[in-house]
DNA sequence: AACTTTATCAACCGCCACGAT
DNA sequence: TATCGTGGCGGTTGATAAAGT
């Protein structure tokens, strides 16, 4: 219990990762899989704690880590997933191809919560705050909101209903489309709404409609929405949240939004560098098996090679045993050899025991 | 150009759960 | 049952970069 033994022990290095233990350690688990972490730096010749190593893979070195900015539709189901799960950025990461808890947790604090802030919402109850709230905020900061308009809302139960009717045109929005956007629960978090079939549904149907590993998850055939939450880019002034469902072509914009091809990875901005941080060889090995699906900087567009390696990943299931399960080490010819890691945000679906939160509420 | 403030994010810390003994 | 070793998680820190003055 308490502090973990191995960070006892002294002469281990701490703070950043240079690009040789990168290498070390990502040789060796090339090599030879995951076994016990406690060995791994004893094995791979380098002096870290286990905890360290297992960290650095995780968040850095797993071949499968999607690179660069966060997308909308990662953005939006962030924060709809924080809306029902909370602060456990695990769950939350499990529902993100190729995020890290750690990286989403960084998001969050850096930038959503700000975002939210802004528009008014409040980011741990998801809730909109209150005007008193905002009248205090606004002598503290200022111009922090500077024109903030908040619509009329009635409570309902623990939500709201809007009912300011000014706050809703005549574009794009259906009868049946305004009806769904003006009369539903703003902030529902149990609310969700099919695009394909028209019908909405609750979030107990989450799971059943939600596939894991599944090529719609956030592109073509989608069939689900998180409606609770608007787009935080295109809404990103001073106007307050739920007047995003209702500025011109919502609905035709939030169908699009789901129905949209794959994850519209934002141009650029590839946080790591390989050349810059990887050595050559290391590189290399790492171009060589972009073929067995790993992505590392989400920019190809063809197939999504993150999908690709679920497959794979859901392929390797049928194997029996893993190495990683038996908690020995094995050698491992390839880096395809990769899809019996246990690789949490992968290996995790929306099976029912991973979804058990939304049984709960 | 120099300095300060703010934002970002990798990594650490401490706790908990669980299996093995 | 108690203890130990380990993996996992969330909160927090600190280094660095970027932006502002």
């Amino acid at each position: 219990m308490g502090r973990h033994s191995c960070c006892l022990k002294q002469k281990l290095r701490k703070g950043l990762w240079s690009p040789e233990e990168d290498e070390k350690l990502f040789n060796h688990i090339t090599r030879f899989g995951v076994g016990c972490w406690s060995s791994v730096p004893k094995q791979a010749g380098l002096q870290r704690c286990g905890k360290s190593c297992r960290l650095r893979w995780i968040n850095y070195l797993r071949p499968d880590l999607k690179r660069g900015m966060f997308s909308q539709q990662e953005e939006d189901l962030i924060i709809s997933l924080h809306e029902v799960l909370g602060n456990r950025w695990a769950q939350i990461a499990a529902q993100l191809p190729g995020r890290t808890d750690n990286e989403i947790k960084n998001f969050w604090n850096s930038c959503l919560k700000k975002k939210l802030l802004k528009q008014g919402i409040d980011p741990t109850t998801h809730k909109l705050l209150t005007e008193a709230y905002l009248k205090e905020e606004n002598k503290i900061t200022e111009t922090t909101v500077p024109s903030m308009q908040i619509p009329s809302i009635t409570s309902h139960g623990s939500a709201f209903l809007i009912t300011d009717s000014s706050y809703y045109d005549d574009n794009g929005l259906t009868e049946a489309s305004r009806e769904i956007f003006t009369s539903k629960q703003a902030l529902d978090p149990l609310f969700c709404y099919d695009f394909q079939s028209g019908y909405n549904l609750p979030m107990s149907n989450y799971h059943t409609t939600l596939k894991p590993c599944d090529q719609s998850q956030f592109g073509l055939n989608s069939s689900y929405g998180f409606t609770s939450m608007p787009s935080l880019t295109n809404s990103d002034h001073a106007n307050v949240s739920v007047t995003e469902f209702s500025d011109n072509n919502s609905a035709s914009k939030i169908n699009s939004f789901f129905m949209n091809d794959q994850v519209k990875e934002s141009n650029s901005s590839n946080s790591s560098n390989m050349s810059t941080i990887y050595p050559s060889q290391m590189r290399s090995t790492m171009m060589e098996n972009s073929n067995a699906g790993f992505c590392w900087d989400g920019s190809e567009k063809d197939i999504d090679p993150l999908f690709q390696f679920q497959v794979n990943a859901i392929k390797s299931e049928d194997y029996g045993t893993s190495s990683w399960e038996e908690g020995q080490l094995q050698t491992h010819n390839s880096i395809e050899d990769f899809n019996s890691y246990p690789l949490t945000s992968l290996s995790e679906d929306l099976t029912e025991a991973n979804f058990d939160v939304f049984h709960h509420i």
